[in-house]
RNA sequence: GGUUCCGUAGCUCAGCUGGAUAGAGCAACAGCCUUCUAAGCUGUGGGUCUUGGGUUCGAAUCCCAACGGGAUCACCA
């Protein structure tokens, strides 16, 4: 039983005996006592103090004699008002650590057979263009949750539904046909989703010099871009697509397979993988049956020219569209199908989606139709909404070419990582595979954990020449914590140091928060579980390094003479490493054992 | 305008289901490398937690209102 139990439950019997006071040990949470006061944990007594009928101080004097009377763990305490500080037998941390040390996979429920089962959908991306700066915040947040959710005891199923239909797609075939035949990621050296999406912005600007004469010749704007002849062949050749054309189709093909294999290279880097990819031309038809089905049901309704429509005035919302008079689908309707699919593949207990908050409505409308269709999840489904990056010169707009390519960012952050590591010296004495290795952990590292620590529901700042930083609170200074305690440890052993006998030494303060943080991990990564939040485990590792860097150079390891207080030292060390590496695995950035 | 999210140091951000004198990093200044990795550590300065009410022993945190900012309210996806 975990240190705070004992305690909550020493108080709950305390409180009984002295006020006959009923209060739960589960409703007794003991804080960590705050630095300026001698003690390690402390329990708030405000609670009993109208019952005893004292004065707060009073009460906390009386709770704090029984403890020490009663439970062989509280050494001392001392009371501060309502403030009941306690101080736990020094040696009793020592039992905690070993704890920690000793169980496998601490803080981690793996999930077996019986466990809930949770997909995860993320990425989405389209595949006119390649993944940018607000993709990237998308698929770490979403891979880090599926890690999270999976610690927590969940079955995960990660999935990403990939936008490879519709007019958009269209608009890059067309360029490439147009002005591009031949071109391959081969024959430009081109990345696949780079080269298609350089069509599509050709598309773009070709389309508005278009209208823009159209518009000089008397039209409206809004005139101009329905009749203008790109806009016209962009429209013939979805329309050619959805019949099943033979030669759009190939075109079709051919084109989606290079951006697949560009998005798997980036996808890779960034060290993100899916266990189902649907593809939404597969799904896009699928929606009409259980709009159809909702309309026998009567949650849904059609109009006179024969469109579908679902009423949502009752939950203070609009009339929705559902399928256009000529019985299209619309957005909405392909999220109903993917839904249908996927609860048709796995047994889904909860579906999360992690798409930005500009689409708030759209989910809210979703999780409401999908309930009134019967799907179980639907009632609960988790819109995971992030808010967007922006960037120090404004948002980022791709129309206005201020979006930051997520390849280029990729190398750019690994590239500072090597010209920083090699001012630092950190390089010296390297094989180019271990340095490319590290910079590669270093570089990624500092860009997910950037993205990773803030309040996801934010927007927040990227700013590109601030944020490749390496001082702070960033990824490098966790990795940097890690090597740093692996070299201790690789020392230690190659001296024959092991980590011995430490029950009877008494842990210095320092020593003391640092176990006490340490304990602390399961309840981060369950409170991380149920507020989807991997920048609760972010901040955690954060602080466990500041606090480890502390004890560091507080005291020597390796040198100390007393082999007890240095067994304690090392499996601090140990502990603290592998609790490191468990909480960046969760966020799914690598710690290097030396850098 | 309706709905919703956000507002904490000069800047970027923490602050868990209410608790003690609101914390980190960056930037500024001052120290620390013959000692296990200085991507580090120590210290100084810097705050009306947007504002005003309410709830109570106690509010950055919960409720209401105002102000400021973002998102959204398509037969686009």
């Amino acid at each position: 039983m975990s240190i705070d139990r004992i305690i909550a439950e020493a108080v709950s019997k305390a409180v009984a005996r002295l006020y006959n006071a009923d209060t739960p040990a589960g409703e007794i949470v003991p804080s960590a006592t705050r630095k300026e006061f001698e003690g390690n944990l402390t329990v708030m007594v405000f609670p009993w103090v109208k019952l005893a009928r004292k004065a707060p101080a009073m009460v906390a004097e009386e709770i704090g004699q029984w403890l020490v009377e009663n439970e062989p763990a509280v050494k001392a305490f001392n009371a501060v008002n309502g403030f009941l500080n306690i101080v736990i037998e020094p040696t009793y941390w020592n039992a905690v650590l070993s704890h920690v040390l000793s169980t496998e996979n601490y803080g981690i429920t793996k999930p077996d057979d019986r466990s809930p089962m949770v997909m995860i959908e993320y990425s989405s991306p389209n595949t006119n263009k390649p993944l940018h700066l607000g993709h990237v915040r998308n698929n770490l947040l979403g891979y880090s949750l599926a890690c999270i959710l999976e610690a927590c005891g969940n079955r995960v199923v990660k999935t990403n539904i990939v936008n490879n239909r519709g007019i958009h797609i269209c608009k890059s075939m067309l360029a490439w046909k147009l002005w591009g035949e031949g071109a391959t990621p081969e024959s430009t050296g081109k990345k696949g989703d780079h080269l298609v999406g350089d069509f599509y912005v050709l598309f773009s600007k070709r389309y508005s010099e278009q209208v823009k004469a159209l518009v000089a010749e008397g039209m409206t704007e809004d005139e101009a871009k329905e009749k203008a002849p790109l806009m016209q062949q962009a429209r013939e050749m979805l329309r050619l697509w959805e019949q099943g054309d033979k030669e759009v189709y190939d075109l079709w093909n051919m084109m989606n397979s290079w951006v697949y294999s560009g998005f798997d290279e980036s996808y890779r880097r960034l060290g993100v993988d899916f266990d189902k990819i649907y593809y939404e031309s597969d799904t896009y038809l699928e929606g009409k049956d259980k709009v159809l089905e909702g309309l026998e049901k009567g949650v849904m309704y059609r109009k006179d020219d024969g469109s579908v429509w679902a009423d949502l005035t009752a939950e203070g919302l609009d009339h929705k569209l559902l399928l256009r008079a000529d019985g299209t689908s619309v957005y909405m309707t392909q999220d109903i199908g993917t839904a249908k699919i996927r609860f048709a593949d796995y047994p889904i207990d909860r579906m999360i989606y992690v798409v930005g908050n500009e689409q708030e409505y759209h989910f809210k409308v979703l999780s409401i139709l999908l309930d009134r269709l019967g799907f179980k999840w639907g009632k609960d489904l988790v819109h995971f909404s992030y808010g967007m990056v922006e960037l120090p010169n404004g948002k980022m707009k791709s129309r206005e070419g201020t979006v930051v390519d997520a390849d280029y960012l990729m190398a750019e952050m690994v590239n500072n990582a090597r010209s920083v590591s090699g001012e630092l010296g950190k390089l010296d004495g390297l094989t180019a595979e271990e340095i490319d290795e590290i910079c590669e952990t270093v570089g990624m590292g500092a860009l997910k954990y950037f993205l990773l620590k803030v309040d996801p529901r934010k927007n927040m700042l990227f700013n590109p020449e601030e944020s490749i930083d390496f001082n702070g609170n960033t990824g490098p200074f966790i990795q940097y914590t890690h090597a740093r305690i692996r070299s201790v440890l690789r020392r230690a052993q190659a001296d024959g140091m092991t980590i011995g006998d430490y029950s009877a030494v008494e842990p210095n303060d320092r020593e003391i928060t640092l176990i006490q943080r340490l304990a602390d991990f399961p309840t981060v990564v369950s409170e991380a579980g149920r507020q989807l939040s991997p920048a609760l485990i972010a901040n955690y590792a954060y602080d466990l390094c500041k606090l480890y860097n502390q004890f560091y150079h507080d005291c020597s390891i390796l040198r100390e003479e007393n082999a007890d207080i240095r067994s304690l030292r090392l499996a601090l060390s140990e502990a603290t490493a592998r609790t490191i590496r468990t909480a960046m695995s969760l966020l799914g950035i690598r710690v290097p054992d030396r850098m």
